[in-house]
DNA sequence: TATGAATGAGTATTCATTCAT
DNA sequence: TATGAATGAATACTCATTCAT
């Protein structure tokens, strides 16, 4: 009975959590990470700023949690394409377009994701094992890429240079698509990535 | 001897305002360029924050004036480079290295350039005709690159699409040279820009 | 008891809002309404001013509340003394020095009235509506005039020039009074007011 | 020779302050007293702003010299309209509409002259010495109208209270005419003015 | 006389956060 | 859990004035 009252309660605390986070993603889509207020997030969810500490310590906090569930919602996006695949170069160019199409999807999540790459070395005053925690789940949603080169074939820095390949051209397209501001003559970022992926195969294969 | 003076005077004043902007420069490069305040670039210059508006008339500008000459310091690099080189196949090879070498070797120049692709379409505040000079010296900067694949042969589009291509990859690296992820990876982020960009002439070779 | 939480807390903060117009009417009246700063309003109501942003939007909305309600407590103050009045004569006579008698009295909301007629056509940045609440407000209280004198069997037009005259008059004579100038005349502005309103009478009677 | 040297100098250093002070006129119509910068008189005069300080000591001296100039020119402008007037009563008529014509014409002088009644005691920082002065301008502007009521065959304290009596209406419709904030139902300001004139006249002829 | 450069004090407003209720 | 109230520090920018040149 009080079990069953504990779990309803947490059950309602989290859907709560998760309409905060919903509230910050757009405020955060709307106005930038750093002019994106903690006022903004509360009024936009229906809530007083002081209420949101309930349910987050600070305003970081929501944004790294916005960013992790990102991540992991990136790591699912990517293996769920690579689980349908059946050869390995089938699912390395699983892996490489899903990781590409997730953030061409999702271009505000992109704008979250870079945010860890701001500042030089100063990764926005997350606290370490946040910091670390995030470079997990980014790792982990590209590591198919590196097994699937692997199961081509590919030894294991081989893999790893081709996960690191296809990340750097995958990012700097988005850059471009996100933000339009090089003129692609006509060109479809997502077709250039695909040429990029098919170059990347055929590296693999002849190596 | 009144225009000696008059020149002494300039010269005073242009120095001073170079001062500024190195104060600027670390400045942004330490906080971030919506963090950094008019007050921290001011103190760093030893100034009162008043004073910089005797040489700049607003923090906007400040920026405007940095990221405009990085980007034509960019140029310049990237056009030296270039006159060097004999063959059009030479010269795509430096455009490209010369690029990416350019912002391997100032990192602080390359959060500065990002800046411009932040935010979704909001590039912070400059008005339409400087962000337009910005966008086109970004791009005199890469024309060398398209320039060179025409020569190799290429059509205007293919051209094109070399050039972003080679703009993307660089991108894409120098985020993870700059922020530090790709060491994990323990691959020479300028390896593997030389090895693009084999790949590259390949396949303007081939087509 | 929920019920009585938050009446009292109603009219704690009544009272709060209160506490920092009286703070600001000292303030306007000791600088002058453009020079008053909110900071020295909110020492002077013994706060942060940042806590005022609580309480009110901003500087300007302070000042048209308190003009709005000093506006309002004028009208309040002349339709008192017209009430007690049986004919129409003694009526006009009542709203006339009613109003005159109001600002004698109170001259510190005559500098905020003032204000409303300052810098040409600028009224200080007050958005419309809020304007022209306002000047409704100042016709309300200088209405009971034009409709004594209808009463004395003035004309529609007659009655409205009159109620101008009336105030052009108590105004001069305040302004005079106000600023210490009339004592060099000897003049006492309330006699002087009296016999306008006298002279107004005869013209409406002989009318 | 050094006399004529400096009697040129001297003119023309006269020429440039009246050059500032039609400057600060402007910029004072346009802005209003308190908003109008230094930094705005300097920039329409075509100085800097410290080149001002050469000619006056200090923002509020401009706006004092100015009030002054307006007040004798005031003054001359009464003065003069008496000059033609043949009978004493003639002479009131001419001096009271001329006071109400002056700054009926010159509205931005309307301005200038309330700042000197503003802020309770307060006359915007002028020096005793200066307000002094300008306080026995004003009065020498009004003088003629005493002076006429006496020659009407006033005693001493009826003609001033004559004066006063005009001043205060003047002031009164002065200030509806120049904000146009009470709708005079197509009554004209200086109609007004005129038959207020003329009900001094009639009291005067009468006492 | 005039300027360019600089200052110190000031402006209204915003922010993330805290705390009593 | 949630709020209203409050804070202290911060923001970019403006101002009248000064001073070396």
């Amino acid at each position: 009975m009080d079990d069953r009252k504990v779990a309803r309660q947490r059950r309602l605390a989290e859907s709560k959590r998760q309409h905060i986070l919903d509230a910050a993603r757009e405020a955060f889509a709307e106005d930038g990470l750093e002019k994106a207020s903690l006022r903004a997030i509360a009024t936009k969810a229906g809530y007083t700023p002081a209420a949101l500490y309930f349910h987050f310590p600070s305003k970081e906090a929501i944004y790294a949690e916005l960013l992790r569930s990102s991540l992991l919602s990136l790591g699912e996006s990517v293996a769920a394409e690579v689980t349908g695949a059946e050869t390995a170069e089938a699912r390395f160019r699983a892996a490489g377009m899903g990781f590409f199409r997730y953030y061409a999807k999702n271009p505000s999540e992109l704008d979250l994701g870079f945010y860890l790459f701001r500042g030089g070395m100063k990764p926005a005053g997350l606290d370490r094992e946040t910091d670390k925690e995030l470079n997990a789940a980014l790792e982990a949603a590209l590591r198919p890429l590196a097994k699937a080169a692997r199961d081509m074939g590919a030894g294991a820095e081989e893999a790893e240079l081709s996960m690191v390949n296809i990340f750097a051209h995958a990012t700097g397209l988005l850059l471009l698509l996100h933000t339009g501001r090089i003129r692609m003559f006509g060109a479809s970022a997502e077709a250039l990535m695909q040429q990029y992926v098919d170059q990347q195969v055929e590296v693999l294969r002849g190596g």
